[in-house]
RNA sequence: GCGAGGAUGGCGGAAUUGGCAGACGCGCUAGACUUAGGAUCUAGUGCCUUUUGGUGUGGGGGUUCGAGUCCCCCUCCUCGCACCA
């Protein structure tokens, strides 16, 4: 017999796959639909291993499902843009769109090398013309709806990478791609509106059932919503309202002064002309040089300095001093806001530093509270005091009351503010898709027109000099006619965000030969939306919100009908080994191919899924990885040395009452693995014990073999054992199932059959052990014969020896039987 | 500080509804086969104890005939958020 030779079967098959197109899909609408998506990799170089296990898990779902009958859609793409390529160009010499095609081409061979079940005439790639033409035509889409804008606003730059950064790509001040700590540049970049869908894309979180609630609590708190009320406040000897949002409005009455952000227009008219301009001026310069992001910080001391002008509360007529000062952002809110130094800590703090007054408007329940003797704000709702009309009421009560009294008076109204900011997309880079405009001297900007798309990204350029984008000195790009006066103008020079592209690539996998539309409707709609996503928790901002911003755009735009793209997600755990994240610097990282080349894709695989649960990080060990390989030969033994045997028994019918107990056990078994391994694997994505469940079939027919006489073999019953063995098998390991499936005969290949169903009634064991209590210790165990009534039961314990001597002496106070279980007797 | 998740043998992890804690795998121990084995097979393996038995799921309390599982308090770990008015 031939020993189990991976490296031998493995490529054979995945040839055989590719030439016969096994995984080619086809919209069948007599047929369920099932999509499962793993997040398309950057094209890095090589696949490491967080890139095998998120395509183990995506593709045993594939086969899994396939199985189950669905028409499944399982894509592979590749999100081909950004900076690496870049900087491999100045780095090396060598062309981005090379360097990238190269990177694609080698990490494609080792996704096949994996076995992975991927429908390759799918494939896209975010930076060949054919895909970003649409990029670029859905950003036309986005300005045409008034969702892309071009501003000028203070916005983080990163200066390692030479461009600016959308918010959530800022993570802890510092770049989240190179780690350079961001500075605020002002700048006029575009924008896409997604704040403008902050509360569609907050509410419908709620309809994400299948998606973890972590990654949700973290999409809530990004968008940040808050529900309050604005209210004006007249400035003193001017014609200016400064507007604040609070959501305390129960604290009117304790303001005491107000704070503008350094950045607030109003600031620079206040001053102007009086004897505070040049030191309020100073100051706002200072505050402007640090970024947004450091100063939002709560551990940024807070400074502040008086505009020398006062406004007028509306509700009580006090004059309050105006301040400016650092931890007042000019993007959140109005950038104004008034403090309430007893009921709020930042501005308790700010206003012990500068002396500014405290007053008490509030008081706990249960004690009073004297303004000047409070050590720290209190934040808790109370009793409103000092409140004008509204004193003695509950505060909680105030905040609507007191919001509508400003309705009433046209003080105010109410109001909700976001976190979320809008989208920056513009990047300084040359290796994106170019934002389709053009600016002209008379017509201004002008959008390249649907039908000039696309605007291709040249690709004769230097690398040379600097890491500037080529593009900005690149003059046949540059210049260009105007296409609404046909005069001369000049293109935008800055491209995408690479998140642009992936905000939509999970629909053109439905539609991927469209040409004239980025989609077509008809497929999407079959499609769409993925029933499964899988990739990392990094992206549970990012990449996740963007995508269901995109969806929900397209979605108003009427092409599509769906406004949600996931239906479920898995963000899967990370791969560490030996306690730390694999890393080079750290000299612990394992590569799929080593354990390919060592091992076989079938033992990688099946090591994977079997180590811990998928959303569960994953400690690599290479004796587990062993021990695979060891279940995987023990497998191949099993089938090949009774191949014979197997192969003369055609077919598997059994009647379970001619079994005998041993028979019996395996037959129970055969039909529990099939059982175990179903619900593992399609509800509650346990792979890990549904492998498990197949190594207990394995050890209970090797064990079976054992004990039964030779000559004794019951064949069918075997033979459906190993058919089963190797279907249940097949979605973990495909390669070594479908070798093995045809040593049995078989024709056509393991992964077009259908998943194996179980025998209910195989289930149940013709015997039972129940175990026998007293006082809840476990004393004695007996078999018994299956749904044996109570009172057999309960007579069967009493009788046995071991618990007689037990209940000697004793009284019997209580009797629990739980039938099929356990007898529990208590006793004094 | 707020929010979420978690803590089970030497290790990775099971226990789906409150009902035998530790499935499966790794490691380890002993034995068989063998020139040899780091191949394979068999048996064992939570801890303490001489069998008997006792004890055991981060710690403390509670509910229950019975708790890893439910309730209360505490400790520690991981992740996210945190001057957002």
């Amino acid at each position: 017999m031939s020993d189990y030779n991976p490296k031998e079967i493995e490529p054979k098959w995945q040839r055989i796959w590719e030439d016969n197109n096994f995984y080619q899909t086809r919209i069948d609408p007599g047929r369920k639909k099932y999509y499962v998506l793993e997040m398309f990799p950057y094209p890095s170089g090589k696949l490491h291993m967080g890139h095998m296990r998120v395509y183990s898990i995506g593709d045993v779902l594939a086969r899994f499902f396939r199985m189950k009958g669905f028409n499944v859609l399982h894509p592979m793409g590749w999100d081909a843009f950004g900076l690496p390529a870049e900087n491999a160009a100045i780095q090396h010499k060598v062309h981005p769109a090379r360097w990238t095609d190269e990177n694609i081409a080698f990490m494609k061979k080792q996704q096949d090398s994996l076995g992975l079940s991927y429908d390759w005439e799918r494939e896209v790639t975010t930076c060949y013309p054919d895909y970003y033409k649409w990029t670029q035509w859905l950003f036309l889409k986005l300005y045409e709806m008034g969702l892309a804008y071009k501003e000028k606003a203070a916005v983080n730059w990163c200066s390692q990478c030479e461009t600016v950064l959308a918010n959530e790509q800022v993570i802890d001040n510092v770049c989240w791609r190179c780690g350079t700590r961001v500075s605020p540049q002002d700048l006029e970049q575009w924008f896409f509106a997604i704040t403008r869908y902050a509360d569609r894309l907050l509410g419908d979180l709620d309809i994400l059932e299948g998606w973890p609630e972590r990654v949700k609590i973290m999409q809530r708190n990004w968008i940040g919503r808050s529900e309050g009320a604005q209210v004006n406040f007249p400035v003193k000897d001017s014609s200016k309202v400064i507007n604040v949002f609070t959501t305390r409005p129960d604290t009117l009455y304790g303001v005491t002064y107000m704070v503008l952000a350094p950045e607030h227009p109003y600031v620079k008219e206040m001053v102007e002309g009086t004897s505070r301009e040049k030191e309020v001026l100073s100051f706002v310069e200072e505050m402007r040089r640090v970024s947004e992001i450091d100063r939002a910080s709560a551990e940024t001391e807070k400074l502040g300095i008086f505009t020398g002008a006062y406004c007028i509360n509306p509700l009580n007529g006090e004059e309050i001093p105006i301040m400016v000062g650092n931890y007042v952002l000019m993007s959140y809110g109005t950038g104004a806001i008034m403090a309430v130094p007893a009921h709020d800590q930042r501005d308790f703090i700010f206003a012990k530093k500068y002396n500014l007054p405290v007053k008490l408007v509030i008081k706990p329940p249960d004690q009073d509270l004297i303004s000047e003797e409070m050590i720290e704000a209190y934040e808790e709702p109370g009793i409103m005091v000092n409140s004008g009309p509204f004193d003695g009421m509950d505060s909680r009560e105030c905040i609507g009351k007191i919001t509508a009294y400003l309705e009433e008076n046209s003080w105010g109204r109410q109001d909700v503010s976001y976190r979320l900011r809008d989208w920056l997309v513009s990047r300084q880079r040359y290796w994106g898709a170019p934002i389709p405009v053009i600016y002209c001297d008379s017509c201004g900007t002008v959008p390249v027109p649907y039908e000039d798309l696309p605007v291709h990204l040249p690709l004769e350029v230097e690398f040379e000099s600097s890491r500037q984008s080529s593009l900005k000195t690149l003059e046949e790009f540059k210049r260009v006619s105007c296409p609404q006066c046909g005069g001369e103008g000049q293109r935008e020079t800055d491209t995408m965000d690479t998140f642009v592209c992936s905000s939509w690539y999970f629909l053109r996998y439905a539609s991927p030969f469209s040409e004239d539309l980025p989609f077509e409707r008809e497929e999407v709609d079959y499609w769409l939306p993925v029933d499964q996503y899988i990739g990392g928790i990094e992206h549970a901002i990012l990449h996740l919100m963007y995508s269901r911003f995109f969806t929900k755009v397209l979605y108003d735009a009427g092409l599509t009908g769906i406004t949600e793209p996931f239906s479920r997600l898995l963000a899967q755990g990370m791969v560490y080994k030996d306690g730390a994240k694999m890393a080079k610097s750290k000299g612990n990282v394992v590569t799929p191919d080593e354990i390919v080349e060592k091992y076989g894709a079938d033992t990688g695989r099946l090591f994977i899924l079997f180590a811990a649960p998928p959303e569960k990080d994953l400690d690599w060990s290479d004796k587990g990885v062993e021990g695979c390989y060891r279940f995987l030969r023990r497998v191949w033994r099993l089938v090949n040395d009774n191949r014979d045997l197997l192969r003369k028994s055609h077919q598997e019918s059994i009647k379970v009452n001619e079994l005998n107990s041993l028979e019996r056990e395996v037959y129970q078994m055969i039909n529990s693995a099939v059982k175990r391994v179903s619900e593992d694997v399609q509800e509650r994505f346990n792979f890990n014990t549904a492998i498990s469940a197949i190594m207990e079939l394995v050890n209970s027919l090797y064990h079976y073999l054992d004990k039964v006489e030779a000559g004794e073999i019951k064949e069918n019953l075997f033979l459906k054992g190993a058919n089963n063995l190797i279907l249940l098998l097949a979605p973990f390991s495909p390669h070594i199932t479908e070798e093995l499936w045809s040593i049995l005969g078989h024709e056509e290949s393991v992964h077009l059959q259908s998943w194996p169903g179980y025998d209910q009634e195989a289930l149940k064991a013709a015997d039972v052990e129940v175990v026998v209590q007293i006082n809840g210790k476990v004393r004695d165990k007996v078999v018994v014969s299956a749904d044996s009534s109570k009172e057999e039961l309960l007579k069967t314990a009493k009788s046995l020896p071991k618990i007689q001597s037990q209940l000697e002496g004793k009284e019997i106070v209580k009797e629990i039987i739980v039938p099929n279980k356990l007898v529990n007797l208590v006793v004094k």
